[in-house]
DNA sequence: GCGTATGTAGTTTTT
DNA sequence: CTACATACGC
């Protein structure tokens, strides 16, 4: 019924026939199939746009949910760049974001103080830490790390400590210690991620009045990476689309809206963390989907590149399936590289990036994935000696700096002196005489009369309790202070007051993290100057249920105007958490605003950012991301696919998944490369290339390796092996594989006659040697001499195996 | 209570 | 190897 008004729109212009029925879909729900580069994004931001456009819907009835802040903004600025429309009115946010929101508005009945704090995962460990220490909880048999992993785990899957099945006896701790860090949380007024969503979950499920005003609001839904939500997530999804259980208790009242699932099951690779291929066959179950579109048309990489992708990916099983075209063209051969060590692929990439800048390629368009953290440290070595600018993401980030920890937790504590995580990381930083000793006596003292660390400071006694009593003060008389400050002063005066600034300018090291604390009050002060900040701050009227609402005529756009009157306005940005409090018409403070986007978004880590510099990531950091050249390092067995990852059923399939999406971000140039030799925990390892490269199609790649004559038993691997066995340790698998006698072989003269018992049966580390059971291999090491002579064998096909020399019958390849 | 020495463990990560 | 945490001595 709306084509036709809709067909001469601007907006609809140059979409594909697929994504043309993606966009103006009816309102029933959906699952769109969005292959990497079909323009995913656009699709979603153009369907929106056109429902505005079209008066199918109010900004207030749309409801789209991403993974990133990063996503939501860009699907924000690029609606507003299509529509003049007020984005505000609109939830367009991440689950957390989006979550936070909600509570906010919902505080009371969410069970939450106004201004409760969010912990991040830093500040989460060091709660269940402080919760162990409280209740001698053993932290070898139940490490920290994984108390929390295991707390986060049972949220995501929607299960409070009571719905916690318990079968042994270290389950049942396990709930228990989830059960008082639930109480810990409460008591101190603070939320982890997962509780937000939970709690926001639970709001929902149960009280139906406000359950069903959502239902009533939300005309359309619509999540972006769909395949990467876990079960909690698509529960909430479900109860604010009226299906399951929770489906509004007079259907005809609230006509069921429109759920729209973007995803790309081949691009999930987060099922490590609790995300859920599943979810995408269960909603087209559960929603009865009829409309399934998929989106296979790709505008982003030349052909030999999507045939690699496409290849590779098709050795997975239960796929949903789906292939990727261009009209591009071939374009160049995917370009394939082997090297001896670790050093000389991260040469021979330095040595490839200068070509490629010099023949005019931009270094910002110059991408170098790696599959785990460890391989960046070669590779920047290399790039720093030959002065090449570049980027690494991942790592620390801005709000996650100790020093801006500190200084958050400062703030904190003038907000909610009851966040005891803030109260530990403030007390004795900068160093004012309080340690251990002092803190385990106001522990103690806290625990027993059951209140916070802050207000159990009055009952310490001796000289501990003066310094206590003496920091407590200083926090009241900062409260004091800052009472009626702008968010700028406020950080000013903490900074100067709480001794921070001091302490690092007397620091020898403490230059940077001086920058860092005056970049925090830039961050301030940016985030208080957001758009629309200046706005008047009215008081709203209240609907039934308590919802602030604002008259449509406020603050709207004329593409909205005169649309459903009928919704709430509270945006995750500043001026919207500014909104005043429904009952009381109090305003959330900038500062608390402040501290929960510093939790939420926890700012970029780039310190060279927008400098014109190579970019260096995980492959799992790439997701999203484009460049003209790509080079993916390290591919070889046991670390792509990673040999962590290989336990569990699903591992080498997400291992697959990932090396497709690190394939699919190159545009115009691929490079893969992997190493005979790389250094790992300080030892050698001897690595076969990747079983990917097998999976890939022969006539889309061209080997680049220059051919040597004796490359492959290079110098690098026996130099290393010297020092190797010159150290007297042995590596893990060496010791696991031959455990007794490996210890003897090692000591004494038996190490320094492996180099001519390697000469008189020709057998040198690295040589590739044939087998009549195990085919072909390469040989790791070697150990003893004449009869006893053995050797350790990588077979591709069997895994590494030791052999007598006297018995196999080897040849030289 | 604070600074240095030893020990240990080491995929991927956004919110 | 190297970052981090705990343990020890001052």
């Amino acid at each position: 019924m709306f084509q036709d008004e809709s067909s001469n729109s601007p907006l609809l212009q140059n979409l594909n026939p697929e994504q043309l029925a993606a966009v103006t879909l009816p309102a029933t729900h959906a699952l769109i199939l969005a292959g990497a580069g079909s323009g995913k994004t656009r699709v979603l931001t153009t369907r929106i746009a056109w429902l505005l456009q079209t008066g199918q819907v109010s900004p207030g009835g749309i409801l789209a949910v991403t993974f990133t802040n990063k996503a939501a903004k860009e699907m924000l600025t690029r609606l507003t760049s299509m529509l003049p429309v007020n984005a505000r009115g609109m939830w367009i946010g991440t689950f957390h974001g989006l979550c936070n929101r909600f509570l906010r508005a919902h505080y009371k009945m969410a069970n939450l103080p106004q201004s409760f704090q969010i912990l991040d995962t830093q500040d989460q460990l060091s709660a269940i830490k402080r919760l162990c220490k409280q209740f001698n909880i053993d932290d070898e048999r139940f490490p920290p790390k994984q108390l929390m992993w295991f707390i986060a785990a049972c949220k995501e899957d929607g299960q409070r400590a009571k719905d916690v099945p318990a079968r042994d006896e270290e389950a049942r701790k396990k709930v228990e210690i989830y059960a008082l860090y639930e109480d810990q949380c409460q008591r101190e007024g603070v939320v982890d991620f997962g509780e937000l969503m939970l709690r926001s979950y639970e709001l929902l499920r149960d009280n139906i009045s406000v359950r069903e005003h959502y239902q009533r609001r939300f005309r359309h839904i619509l999540i972006d990476e769909f395949q990467d939500t876990n079960k909690l997530q698509y529960a909430w999804i479900k109860m604010l689309a009226g299906q399951g259980p929770h489906a509004p208790s007079d259907a005809a009242a609230i006509p069921g809206g429109s759920v729209i699932a973007v995803g790309d099951d081949d691009q999930s690779i987060y099922a490590f963390r609790g995300a859920r291929v599943g979810n995408m066959a269960d909603f087209v179950r559960e929603f009865s989907v009829t409309h399934q579109i998929k989106l296979e048309r790709n505008y982003r990489s030349f052909g030999n590149i999507l045939d690699s992708a496409n290849q590779l990916i098709s050795h997975n099983t239960n796929r949903l399936g789906k292939n990727l075209s261009t009209d591009a063209g071939p374009g160049e051969p995917v370009r394939v590289y082997e090297s001896v060590s670790d050093f000389a692929e991260a040469q021979w990439f330095v040595d490839e990036v200068k070509q490629l800048v010099a023949d005019g390629t931009s270094r910002k368009e110059i991408a170098l994935l790696y599959r785990s953290n460890a391989q960046s440290r070669v590779m920047e070595t290399a790039l720093f000696n030959a002065s090449v600018p570049y980027r690494v993401y991942g790592g620390l980030r801005f709000f996650e700096r100790a020093e801006i920890k500190h200084a958050l937790a400062y703030l904190r504590l003038l907000e909610n002196p009851n966040d005891d995580t803030s109260f530990m990381r403030a007390v004795n930083f900068p160093p004012r005489g309080i340690g251990a000793r002092s803190i385990e006596q106001l522990q103690d003292m806290a625990r027993s009369s059951g209140c916070s660390l802050h207000d159990g400071v009055s009952a310490v006694s001796g000289k501990a309790g003066t310094n206590l009593r003496a920091f407590v003060a200083k926090l009241d008389v900062l409260r004091e202070q800052t009472s009626a400050m702008s968010l700028r002063e406020i950080i000013e005066l903490v900074l100067t007051h709480s001794g921070l600034t001091e302490h690092y300018k007397l620091e020898k090291e403490g230059q940077d993290r001086l920058e860092n604390l005056s970049e925090l009050v830039n961050a301030a002060e940016s985030f208080v100057s957001q758009e629309g900040f200046g706005r008047d701050v009215v008081a709203l009227p209240v609907d039934e249920l308590g919802n602030s609402m604002r008259s449509p005529n406020l603050n709207q756009s004329p593409a909205s105007q005169g649309l459903d009157a009928n919704f709430e306005i509270l945006d995750e940005t500043l001026p919207e958490l500014l909104a005043p409090d429904s009952e009381t018409g109090e305003t959330l403070s900038p500062l608390v605003a402040f501290l929960t986007h510093a939790a939420l978004e926890s700012g970029d880590n780039q310190a060279q950012a927008g400098q014109d510099a190579v970019q260096l990531m995980t492959v799992h950091s790439s997701k999203g991301l484009e460049f003209d050249c790509v080079f993916i390092t390290g591919i070889e067995e046991g670390l792509f696919p990673h040999e962590n990852a290989m336990n569990d059923a699903g591992g080498l399939e997400e291992e697959r998944r990932l090396m497709y999406v690190a394939i699919t971000r190159a545009r115009k140039r691929l490079y893969l490369s992997h190493s005979q030799t790389r250094m790992l925990h300080g030892q050698t390892r001897y690595n076969l290339k990747s079983r990917f490269f097998l999976e890939l199609p022969e006539s889309a790649l061209k080997w680049i390796t220059p051919k040597n004559p004796g490359f492959s038993s290079g110098l690098g691997a026996s130099s290393s092996w010297e020092k190797h066995s010159a150290s007297g340790k042995r590596s893990d698998w060496a010791s696991s594989v031959f455990s007794g006698r490996a210890e003897q072989a090692d000591q004494g003269p038996a190490a320094a006659s492996q180099r001519s018992a390697a000469a008189a049966h020709g057998l040198r580390n690295g040589t590739q040697v044939f087998h009549a059971k195990f085919g072909e291999g390469k040989v790791l090491m070697l150990e003893g001499s004449g009869d006893d002579a053995r050797a350790q064998i990588n077979f591709p096909r069997h895994g590494v195996k030791w052999l007598a020399l006297s018995v196999a019958k080897l040849t030289i390849v």
